[in-house]
DNA sequence: ACCTGAACACCGTTCAAGT
DNA sequence: ACCTGAACACCGTTCAAGT
């Protein structure tokens, strides 16, 4: 077995012999790069730069960028940890959501291109059944579960897609001065009443009190017919 | 007042007078692009050869693209019809953010750079005042209601973002496939067992259930504290 | 202050040609 | 079948220079 190329994103330098070409090292180059410089480094030129080719040669192995960030997720989703032993099946659930989260908000970019291209590999897999394991020990009915979990791990890639593209500061202060302007605003009375609310708890809070939300709302809601 | 811009995508042939630069004029001519051709045409290059400039001009008024992307969705927020007037708040609530949804489905990459670049203008405040109104017309605590917002907002936003970049016919098909491969595996045995659930109900049925689905949760979910 | 041409440093994808 | 160089048709953003 090969030193894992993860570990080792060679450099122009380094190069040693060069890799045949195949869909695998081509995703494991694509993992490397995005770990070393973000997914925005992770592009076709690049990476046939990466790999000593021309970018048409990748074409061969990878239909377009999307599919190929797509394969990039289902790569990272192996490395959100299993559900813990311990407690009920409510916390379990939310413990492994907010590991997911957690991990998709170390690569928002990433997050953002899996909302269009959806990962289909043996990892996301996995993800789908321990969440439909989870809920099916919870007692919800399997129907219900099923588009739960849509609903679940959408918010989820919401979330940290949200993040993508930098979390400029002034964007942040600029919104706090809309709401503070809108709060003074008489028409529109119920933004004034929630203001503070609006921009209350840590993102921990919130992303806890989210998928307690989901969580009980997919529980009590039954699919039509 | 002049002929509202929104209505005469000039092309390159028809230019009257060389407008003024400003602001609106970009807008405008973003969102005449947008309907024309897509968001993916709405490119700084592309608006500065619609407005007879060089993109540098552009950055006098804009500061990115993105922001750019966000001003052209809140003037789109301003064409959702209201809330009816029949019916329960639940009824209500569920029509304007179907409402919403459908206007993000129509133009689904403005939706995916909705999710990073928040927008911010009047039509966007207009929209929290409305859910805040119908939440606490349903006796809803105003902090649940304060962060139901944001969720509720976000299940629009990324539902419609999931369909950017096209939905090829072909993908969906492979999902089928890997789904109906899973279920035949006897590892992932929930997934077996909830393979028709997981790719049952229209579109319709799926996002109605959604906002059901967030309006209970929201409903019976305290915030900490 | 506002506007601009030109440049810098890139993109995705296709295609005809080679092996 | 697999691989490639080169080309096509673009990007966002910055900067020095003009008005």
């Amino acid at each position: 077995m090969p030193a894992s190329p993860q570990h080792s994103p060679r450099s122009r330098r380094e190069r040693p012999a060069k890799a045949a070409l195949s869909r695998e090292v081509i995703v494991a180059t694509a993992v490397a790069v995005m770990r070393a410089e973000g997914l925005r480094k992770v592009t076709m030129r690049r990476l046939a730069q990466e790999l000593d080719t021309g970018p048409a040669s990748l074409y061969v192995y990878v239909r377009n960028t999307d599919e190929l960030h797509a394969a990039v997720l289902d790569e990272l989703l192996g490395t959100v940890p299993p559900a813990p032993d311990g407690g009920t099946w409510r916390q379990r659930l939310e413990h492994v959501l907010v590991a997911c989260t957690g991990m998709l908000l170390a690569h928002p970019e990433l997050a953002r291109a899996a909302l269009t291209a959806r990962p289909r590999g043996p990892h996301y897999l996995n993800l789908i059944e321990t969440l439909l394991a989870l809920l099916d020990e919870g007692g919800v009915p399997r129907a219900q579960a099923a588009w739960g979990v849509d609903l679940l791990l959408q918010h989820a890639v919401a979330t940290a897609a949200e993040h993508a593209g930098g979390d400029d500061p002034e964007e942040w202060e600029q919104l706090i001065g809309v709401l503070r302007r809108a709060a003074d605003d008489p028409t529109r009375p119920h933004i004034a009443a929630a203001a503070h609310a609006l921009l209350s708890g840590t993102p921990e809070n919130r992303v806890s009190w989210a998928f307690q939300t989901l969580i009980n709302g997919i529980e009590r809601t039954a699919v039509p017919e």
